[in-house]
DNA sequence: GGGGCATGTGAGAACTGTTGTCGACTGACC
DNA sequence: GGTCAGTCGACAACAGTTCTCACATGCCCC
């Protein structure tokens, strides 16, 4: 059975406060730097199970490092500025359906897909560039 | 200057023998196993510089392992097995220009993404699924 | 075909993000 | 309150990747 605990609950809150992505080390840092005491384990556990009930949704940058965000429920994906981080949420049945069909016409069944659009957000191009977040290594 | 070194060319080599996706622990242990000597940081460094020069393609499993495969120079995606790993280029104008518009439509500029499909493919859904290959964590 | 030397190599150490271990703890249920 | 499976967290372990640095070797120039 799962059990409501002070530390899940304290790492879900923290995502109330947060805007964008944030990694678990991060997270548990900053519950730190607050005072709260909960081990790194518990805030990896944690993100996980959000993860898993759809409170949080997950990407890996290019680097490898798993970020974190609290998710409005809809599917939907990522437009993430190079140069600020930020991010918006994107959709629209258009992809949605591309995905599936090229899929289908390849004979496969059960598709999920991942997409994330990167680039350079209107207030990073007018100004000179700040410090800069990993794009992909490639475009794919 | 670069230089031409056997290692480089070797691990080039590999890949040409390949299909799919490959890591780079893998390949240097296939180049052992092959009789090859080259070190584990030489292969990191080539797959990287040949990622560079657009000679392989890169996408990170979501274990977080970058795996490594051939590519073709057209801009394309893939459509991978989660049950066995196969994987298919799929390629579309739909797709590349929802990803332009939607990045458009929100001011940002010098736009790239990445798009991965998953699913099981026709010969795993017939037969039980074999030894199984990651798929995304959640749909995003 | 040699020097000279910047560039590349590789064994091993170090580093990063993440997961496993295990004794202590505690929320849920009675 | 008592029970106990679920949870915690310090720490170790792990996997993938990058760094270090002494040694080797392509490449340019003669
Ligand atoms: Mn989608
Ligand atoms: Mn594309
Ligand atoms: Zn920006
Ligand atoms: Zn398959």
């Amino acid at each position: 059975m799962i059990r409501n605990t002070r530390q899940r609950a304290a790492v879900n809150a923290v995502f109330d406060e947060l805007e964008g992505f944030h990694s678990a080390q991060e997270v548990h840092a900053r519950m730190r730097a607050a005072g709260d005491t909960i081990g790194l384990s518990t805030v990896y556990r944690a993100v996980q199970a959000l993860v898993d009930d759809g409170e949080l949704d997950s990407i890996r940058t290019d680097a490898g490092e798993a970020i974190y965000r609290r998710c409005s429920a809809r599917h939907h994906h990522h437009l993430v500025c190079r140069a600020c981080g930020r991010t918006e949420e994107v959709e629209g049945p258009t992809v949605e359906r591309w995905a599936d069909r090229v899929a289908g016409e390849h004979g496969f069944v059960d598709v999920k897909h991942t997409l994330e659009i990167f680039g350079t957000c209107a207030a990073c191009h007018a100004t000179a560039a700040p410090t800069p977040v990993d794009g992909p290594a490639r475009q794919g």
